[in-house]
RNA sequence: GCGGGGGUUGCCGAGUGGCCAAAGGCGCUGGACUCAAGAUCCAGUCCCGUAGGGGUUCGGGGGUUCAAAUCCCUCCCCCCGCACCA
């Protein structure tokens, strides 16, 4: 394998600091990846998309670009201080996926048992699997997100968009451990990942005569005209003290509420069945309805209290039906059944009695019809002939707005476990600070530079665009984890993704930090303003303590490099990461500044199975390396799926690959210290063919398709080196130089390797191979598809023959070429006509004219038939012979020019 | 449900109107080489065929066209996202 080569180049590329970038006269190219995230170490997902943005990186290098790549860590957040208290707790599963999947050594891993432990490892780790795979990353610029001087920056970053009015305080509902004391994400969850909270509506129903609400809970508040009863379950309930208000409801519901930021005050227990019988009035409606009680009705949901519509609830109707009571269902909505809709669910769906678990697909069913293709009818008042989707929400708002409604959050599904044993709750957090992302004058931006922007691959832009319109306020501060704290609010943290939208500014400052020149202190915010933001000048600045120098050479390093000009990241960011880049640069940043391309790829599984960091199964970086080296895995990963498509890694593709690059190796050692000799036909070929293929990659790489790209550079051009070869080629060194060159970008350490046995310079930093359409040679190509072919032939029909032993080639006659030619020039008639003169005989003529279609004019047929007898024979072990007295005659007329008459026997 | 992507020959996948039984990779079969294995090289790998040929294919159905994997309509199926999690 290739070890020894690898860790000698890359030692090599550090010593020459070939990476290194700086500002110079060339173009810049500014290309950046997501910094990973270490809860763990680097994995085939990762070695993706950085090896795709390497590969770019090195291709457009040698393009001639002064290429900047750099690279940082992600550590603020939460999961690594989980991971350390799982760590630290012993965590079984947890040992067993890091020591298993992580490939962490047991005793290394039981060490990291607080955050701090955790990033210096992972960090170390990451860092080492990612020189070992060789990528052309400036390492002078690295840094982790809970550095000192990146804590500034983010600050400063917060700072000037709340000046924007682009933070903003308010609520929202988590899930939530009341063990725990915290919000739950999914993998804290024992039960119920699954789970979404779900915005009931509260409908405010008031006791006849009395202050006394019973507030229903609903998913559809625009049925309220429809309602003709309410339902409780014959148990015991609570009566209490709502802000004010006396409600009724569950037992479960009223603990609940302590979490929804409602004052509540137990007042008293009381049956339900003391009500029943009782009646309550519909808010709006104004209709006097009875209290009636319901076996189905689940105090574990919501308020516990439920209002009944039972035209258009499945439940409602066949509880009805099961206490026996006369009320006639009231239909609000029409679609395009004719009777009582529930009716006509509950006998199509064949349900029994409220039991009935069918009851929640018929429920559901209707729902959706009806949702969708409802409109409401005369009787529900002004909201008459409007479409279910609009009346639900106009009907909410207008409770909303008359104080007889108000919201509880619940679970979808249930039950909802924490990894502690606890029943998790809806909570909803106050005060929370939001990024307004809902913001209609900032979305209109991002949505005009998205226009402006190259996506790759293109339709994503469309995806882009819905989820721009798509995004919501978003919380940007957290009560745990790793981070810097919000600078006017220092109680809370800045969320993880929150902090990790605008830092591609900031690897221009860490190469000044890691050298020493820039202290944390030194980045005031009015440093920052001018650098980034052009507010302020070399005398606002004064309060960073850094010289004028240094500042300037800050600025101009800023101004060269920026923007960024691909940003290139695994699908899983689309929808929040790479928007949050677009909204932030958008926000903060002057036009000239802003991103200009992302692109995106898609996943990779590991033997079809979905890969994850926190169950397996997994496959490192580093095993990947240990295993098959820098190159292979670059070639593999690069070849295995196009960028757009998710990848599957199969260890039996990729262990194939080990001998395909070392038969490479070492066709180009043996070949490429040879003289070359005189050019033949052959070696026109070659280079004819070598030069399509790197108009193939180049077009390729130009659009980021490695997949593509690598099949051409390598694959294809393997192939034809394989012919050459077999053909008696004796001058592959003509293409060798360029064939290194082409490969470098993907096989960068075997290519460095080659590339000096002939040369003192880096094939790293040559120039990459150009397409010259002079060298392509349309008469090379087609004699050589002429003998492929010829010889394909020659074996297919010698299947048939007994024993054979001679094979005679017939070309066209010339008469043939010569009717060809003249057919191409004045058509097929004039050919014809020309024929007949010539005294041809008819049957002939004839067969020219049916054939003409799928002949070719290749340039002396015979002589290149001559040329290759010993090449024929030596391919198809049969003697050739160009004698034509042997041929029979039917034989011999099928010969047509391109391809010649054959005869074996 | 909404939005985005997709269904091609044993598998992964290229292919967007004729040059397509359809690139490349993987797998499998046979042969050459070898003491042998591996590697390498060659051939085959939808069906039929004693002459380089013919037939049937590109999720199902229908249509446009001289011509469709490729265009149109319709149906079926699969994957991803729908958030506060990096």
């Amino acid at each position: 394998m290739f070890i020894e080569i690898e860790e000698k180049w890359q030692k090599a590329w550090e010593i020459a600091k070939v990476f290194e970038a700086e500002k110079n006269k060339k173009e810049k190219f500014f290309i950046t990846v997501p910094y990973p995230y270490l809860n763990g170490n680097l994995h085939a997902g990762h070695t993706r998309t950085f090896t795709i943005g390497d590969a770019y990186a090195r291709y457009m290098r040698m393009k001639g670009y002064n290429v900047l790549f750099p690279l940082g860590f992600h550590v603020t957040g939460t999961p690594i201080i989980g991971l350390a208290e799982l760590i630290a707790k012993k965590d079984q599963r947890t040992i067993g996926v890091y020591t298993e999947f992580h490939n962490v050594p047991l005793n290394d891993l039981l060490q990291l048992t607080n955050p701090q432990k955790i990033v210096e490892y992972f960090a170390r780790e990451a860092l080492n699997a990612l020189k070992k795979i060789g990528y052309s990353i400036d390492w002078r610029r690295v840094f982790t997100t809970t550095d000192e001087a990146y804590r500034r920056f983010i600050e400063w970053q917060f700072w000037r968009l709340k000046d924007l009015g682009l933070i903003e305080k308010g609520s929202h509902p988590v899930r939530y451990c009341p063990n725990d004391q915290n919000p739950v994400e999914d993998h804290d969850l024992l039960i119920g990942d699954e789970a979404s909270i779900v915005e009931f509506t509260v409908i405010k129903f008031k006791l006849e005569d009395s202050d006394l609400i019973f507030p229903c809970a609903t998913l559809r508040p625009e049925t309220i005209f429809g309602v003709t009863n309410i339902w409780l379950k014959p148990v015991r309930y609570v009566v209490a003290n709502v802000e004010g208000e006396k409600w009724i409801i569950s037992k479960e519901a009223f603990e609940k509420l302590e979490f929804m930021d409602k004052k509540a005050k137990f007042i008293e227990e009381v049956e339900s069945s003391d009500f029943f019988g009782k009646k309550v009035v519909i808010p709006l409606v104004d209709r006097k309805v009875p209290i009636l009680p319901a076996e189905f009705v689940d105090t574990d949901n919501a308020t516990g209290v439920v209002m009944s519509v039972p035209a258009h609830a499945p439940y409602d109707y066949v509880a009805l039906k099961d206490l026996g009571v006369d009320i006639e269902p009231i239909v609000i909505i029409g679609t395009d059944g004719k009777g009582v809709p529930t009716k006509e669910v509950v006998e199509e769906f064949g349900i029994e009695d409220q039991r009935d678990p069918d009851l929640e697909k018929a429920t559901k069913f209707l729902y959706k019809k009806e949702f969708h293709t409802g409109i409401m009818l005369e009787n529900t008042g002004k909201f008459a002939g409007m479409r279910v989707l609009e009346a639900k929400e106009k009907v909410e708002k207008e409770l909303f707005e008359l104080g007889l409604a108000d919201i509880f959050y619940e679970f979808s599904e249930k039950p909802v476990i924490c990894r502690c044993g606890t029943k998790c709750v809806v909570r909803l957090v106050k005060d929370q600070w939001f990024l307004r992302y809902s913001d209609e004058r900032w979305k209109r931006k991002v949505l005009e530079l998205l226009e402006k922007m190259t996506i790759i691959p293109d339709y994503y832009k469309e995806e882009f665009k819905n989820k721009i319109e798509w995004l919501k306020d978003k919380a940007c501060a957290r009560r745990k984890g790793l981070g810097t704290r919000i600078p006017w609010d220092k109680e809370w943290l800045i969320e993880s993704l929150s902090d990790s939208t605008i830092y591609m500014c900031y690897y221009i400052l860490s190469k000044y930090i890691n050298d020493g020149t820039i202290k944390p202190e030194n980045l005031t915010l009015e440093l920052l303003d001018y650098l980034f933001l052009n507010r302020g000048n070399l005398e606002t600045t004064k309060n960073s303590g850094l010289s004028d120098e240094v500042i300037k050479k800050i600025k101009e390093e800023f101004e060269y490099w920026y923007p960024v000009d691909l940003r290139s990241s695994g699908k899983d960011l689309v929808a929040n990461h790479l928007l949050f880049y677009l909204f932030h640069h958008v926000a903060l940043f002057e036009e000239r500044y802003l991103p200009r391309a992302i692109a995106v790829n898609g996943y990779v599984s590991l033997e079809g199975q979905k890969m994850s960091k926190s169950k397996g199964p997994l496959l490192t970086m580093k095993k990947a390396l240990e295993t098959y080296g820098a190159d292979v895995t670059r070639l593999y990963i690069l070849h295995s799926a196009e960028y757009d498509s998710d990848a599957d890694w199969r260890s039996k593709e990729i262990d194939g690959l080990v001998t395909t690059l070392e038969r490479f190796f070492n066709i180009v050692k043996e070949n490429y210290l040879r003289e070359t000799g005189e050019i033949t036909l052959l070696d026109k070929w070659l280079i004819s063919k070598f030069n399509r293929a790197v108009k193939e990659v180049r077009d390729a790489m130009d659009k980021l398709q490695t997949r593509k790209a690598v099949n051409s550079a390598f694959f294809e051009i393997m192939d034809d080196v394989r012919w050459y070869l077999r053909r008696g080629g004796n001058n592959l060194s003509l293409i060798l130089d360029d064939w290194i060159k082409l490969l470098a970008p993907f096989i960068p350490h075997i290519c460095e390797e080659l590339w000096h046995m002939k040369h003192t310079t880096f094939v790293s930093l040559e120039k990459y191979p150009e397409f010259d359409s002079k060298k392509l040679d349309l008469k090379a190509e087609k004699a050589e598809k002429y003998i492929a072919k010829l010889l394909e032939d020659i074996k297919e029909v010698k299947k048939f023959v007994e024993n054979p032993k001679t094979v005679y080639i017939y070309p066209a006659e010339d008469w043939k070429v010569n009717a060809l030619k003249i057919t191409i020039d004045k058509g097929l008639s004039e050919a014809l006509k020309e024929l007949s003169k010539m005294g041809i005989d008819k049957t002939e003529i004839s067969i020219f004219a049916k054939k003409f279609k799928n002949m070719e004019l290749i340039p002396n047929e015979k002589e290149l038939i001559e040329q290759n007898i010993e090449f024929i024979e030596k391919e198809t072990h049969l003697k050739v012979s160009m004698e034509s007295e042997k041929i029979p005659l039917e034989r011999k007329r099928s010969a047509i020019p391109g391809k010649p008459a054959i005869f074996i026997c």
